[in-house]
Order: structure tokens, then C-alpha cells, then sequence
DNA sequence: GCCGTTTTCGGCCCGACTGTTTTCAGTCG
């Protein structure tokens, strides 16, 4: 069993639990796990008879330990299996839809028996709903809509898709008077592989508090948008025709750091920093670190720093980041202690030994990815056009190959301007795994 | 259910937005 799979078991046995109304904390173990194994860079099922290794990743503790080992043996989590029995596999689909949490799961449940979309369709369709707690009309509407939109599927974007998306939404805010800076977020700034919605820091003279409507208006007639899903005094979130959710978050320049911080994430990266500040007898937001006896943070709270990412993770007693660290998976302790590990870059990267050219599905010839290779500094490529097994994207029987490299490939003294497959950056090995 | 710079018991992040709740609960990121 993949460390995904065991994830996916281990996040439907917390919502599970949290429809079933369990306690929160108990829940919150089991995201957690679900988060170290998703995160993960060690086979879980395979250390899953070592009880000690197992009990070294943050996150697991004994029972956790036990449902890894039942599932590997079993393919689900006893507990699981107990609460599906309860309600119906179906049920968990309906935490998929906007707006709809376990609380109002529970609440379906509890009057109507409703357990999965096409029952929930159905009820609505019946007007069954109508009459139930914190079930207007406005909710009703949102839960219809909700529902066609998942039956058309959305999902998680691959990252250049996301990118050209933020690129077009970031022409458009920065020809608004007054918005200096948009910063792109979330996983894309973390370099994760797909993104499942697209976070925009926005900055400026435009987005001081109290003086943010008319950006804000500016941001939702963006021509793109297919629905606006919320819009307040400093937030705006809609779907594009695509299906991509961008959230746009507009804070003034002094809070830039602290918003860029807390927009890129991870989640449980900033859980961990949060509950660090707190320790030290501070309370960080989106707005400011600022010090736990002035009060709440927020526009109005007390500043320790705010202006920058360094500056903030300076005053927690931490070295800065690579966003791509920041996934809770000990990259805090080893800020702390100063020994963070080293993030491979693009300059560190010495050739690419999969690169198909326009022989086959590729896009350039022989010679022009060469060359692009040489542009970055490489020291090697490899052509790994397919062969004619794969008759579908042209491929090359051996005359064709040889055709091919004969017309094209003299060895040439110069190397990829195709996109690398590859981010940009590779994720390194988090500090503490070093150790194991 | 996990975990420890005070802790093996007692605490566990924080603010914005929506809808219908007349003061707030639920959801989301």
C-alpha cells in the first residue's frame, strides 16, 4: 500500500469521525497522520512491522501505528470500516461539496437519512430540505449548484495550468491604480506538482484597510471568473470557466510579510508556527506577529513583525525558508536550530535523461533541445523518443530512428528548451529523515 | 490521539465570510 492510499484512509477515517461528532482533537490526529504519511519520503507500509521507526514520524503515535499496521494487512482502518458500516461509502462524497462541512452532513443525516450526492439531488429535487435548520433558500441554491459542479469534476491542476492562469489574473489586478504587487501562493509557491486552487497575495496603496472596496470590486469583474464564491472587504474567491478556485487576498504592504507567510502555507506548516509563537508568547496572523498580551492580532494588533517573512520567522528564533520546506515535516525544528537542509535548484541539476523530440510527441528537433540544454548549463541529454510499440504518438522503428539521428542528431557541441518535466526546484530531503 | 524549553497531564491556530442565527454557527483556507 502506497503512503497516498494510506493518507486517503487515514483523512476519510477523520471525516468520518468528525461527522459522527468524535472529538476534535482526536480528528485532528488523524489529518495529521494522514499529513505525514501523504508528506511522507519513507515507504510507511514497508517499515510497518517496525514499530520504533514507525513511532519516530511526527504524527504517529500508538494507535496511529496500529491502523497503519491494519491497514497494510487489511486495506482499511478498523474504525473506518465501523462508521462506513454506520452511514454509506457514498457519505463521504458529500464533504466534497462547497459549503457543505460534517456538521451539516450530520444534520442530513439525522433528519432525512441523506448519505450520498445522488440522495442529497433528490431530496432537494422532492424539497425535503426546506424547513431543516440553517437550510434556506440561498443554501439550498448553493448545494444544487454545488452538486452540478462536482458531477462535472474539477480536481486538482497540474501546476503550469495553474501558472498561465495566474499569470492572465496578475496582468489584469496590476493595471488597477493603487495595487502594487501580486504575489502568487499556496502550493504554487511551495513548487508542489498540482495545485488544487490558486492563492493571490495582492498588495498596495489600493488594499489599506478600510479603503479596499473598489479593489476588491475591480477584482470580481475579472473577465474570467464563471462564479464568485465569496467577496468581503479584503477577500475574493471565484471559479474560473475552468473550474480553477483563486482566492485573492488583498492586505496593505506592511502586512506583506506576514500574508505572504501565511497564504503560502502549508496548512500544517503554519499550525506548528502558530502554536511555536504562542509558546514564545506571541500570536501570529495573516495581519502581523504581535505579542499575545496586546491582544488579538488582526489590523489593529500589536506589530513584533510583519514587513517580511525573515523578519517573522527571525523574531520565532528561525532561520527563513524555501516555501518548499514548508510542509511540517521537521522543517521547523531544523530552522530552529539553524541546519536546515540544502533545496536542489535548477543550477544544480546536470542533465535530463527523458526528452522526446518531434519525431514522436515531442515538440523540437534533436538540435534545438540540445541547444536549450546548453542554455541551462547542462552536461548531458538523453533522446528517448518511443519506439513503434507506441504507434499512437508516431513511434520510431529502428530505420526511422536512425533516418532520424542521421538527419538530425550529428553529435552536436551544443544541448533542452523543451519545459523540463521536472519543478524547478526538487523537494529535499527534510532535516529529520536525515537522521533515520 | 499526540506531545513536551513548564508539562507524562492538560492543552491543542486564527481570522474571514456566509447565511439566517437577533448574537452566532458552520465552513474555509
Amino acid at each position: 500500500m502506497d503512503n497516498l492510499t494510506l493518507a486517503r484512509l487515514l483523512t476519510e477515517t477523520g471525516d468520518l469521525l468528525e461527522i459522527s461528532g468524535g472529538d476534535p482533537f482526536r480528528i485532528r490526529s488523524y489529518r495529521r497522520a494522514a499529513d505525514a504519511a501523504e508528506q511522507s519520503t519513507v515507504d510507511l507500509s514497508a517499515i510497518a512491522d517496525d514499530l520504533p521507526r514507525l513511532l519516530e514520524v511526527p504524527g504517529i503515535g500508538k494507535s496511529m501505528a496500529a491502523n497503519i499496521q491494519a491497514a497494510v494487512e487489511t486495506g482499511s482502518i478498523p474504525l473506518r470500516d465501523e462508521l462506513l458500516a454506520r452511514y454509506s461509502a457514498g457519505i463521504l462524497d458529500l464533504l466534497k461539496l462547497p459549503g457543505m462541512g460534517p456538521k451539516t452532513i450530520a444534520l442530513l443525516w439525522d433528519a432525512a437519512k441523506i448519505s450520498s450526492i445522488d440522495q442529497l439531488a433528490e431530496a432537494i429535487d422532492a424539497g425535503r430540505l426546506a424547513g431543516l435548520p440553517r437550510m434556506g433558500e440561498k443554501q439550498i441554491e448553493k448545494l444544487r449548484k454545488g452538486i452540478e459542479d462536482f458531477r462535472k469534476s474539477a480536481g486538482r491542476f497540474r501546476i503550469d495550468e495553474a501558472e498561465e492562469s495566474a499569470e492572465r489574473i496578475i496582468q489584469y489586478l496590476l493595471s488597477f491604480d493603487g495595487i502594487d504587487r501580486v504575489t502568487p501562493a499556496g502550493s504554487l509557491r511551495r513548487g508542489r506538482e498540482t495545485a488544487g486552487d490558486l492563492d493571490l497575495l495582492v498588495t498596495g496603496p489600493a488594499c489599506e484597510p478600510d479603503k479596499a472596496a473598489a479593489a476588491v470590486e475591480y477584482t470580481a469583474a475579472y473577465p474570467g471568473i464563471r462564479d464568485i464564491i465569496a467577496k468581503g472587504e479584503n477577500k475574493v474567491s471565484f471559479y474560473l470557466g475552468n473550474s480553477l478556485q483563486v482566492d485573492v487576498r488583498l492586505l496593505p504592504s506592511s502586512s506583506y510579510g506576514a500574508a505572504l507567510q501565511y497564504f503560502t502555507g502549508s496548512k500544517m506548516h503554519n499550525v506548528s508556527l502558530r502554536q511555536r509563537a504562542l509558546k514564545m508568547g506571541y500570536t501570529l496572523s495573516e495581519w502581523s506577529l504581535g505579542r499575545l498580551e496586546d491582544g488579538p492580532a488582526g489590523p489593529a494588533g500589536s506589530v513584533v513583525a510583519a514587513e517580511t517573512e525573515e523578519a517573522i520567522y527571525a523574531a520565532l528564533g528561525m532561520d527563513w525558508m524555501p516555501p518548499e520546506l514548508r510542509e511540517n515535516l521537521g522543517e521547523i525544528e531544523a530552522a530552529a536550530r539553524h541546519q536546515l537542509p540544502h533545496v536542489i535548484e535548477q543550477s544544480d541539476l546536470r542533465g535530463d535523461v527523458h526528452m522526446h523530440t518531434h519525431a514522436t510527441d515531442g515538440r523540437n528537433s534533436i538540435r534545438e533541445m540540445a541547444d536549450a540544454a546548453l542554455a541551462r548549463g547542462y552536461q548531458y541529454i538523453a533522446i528517448t523518443d518511443h519506439s513503434k510499440n507506441l504507434a499512437m504518438t508516431n513511434g520510431l522503428d529502428a530505420e526511422r530512428a536512425l533516418e532520424h539521428v542521421q538527419r538530425n542528431g550529428r553529435p552536436h557541441p551544443r544541448l533542452p528548451r523543451h519545459r523540463s518535466r521536472h519543478p524547478r526546484r526538487r523537494r529535499a530531503r527534510p532535516a529529520q529523515r536525515s537522521a533515520h
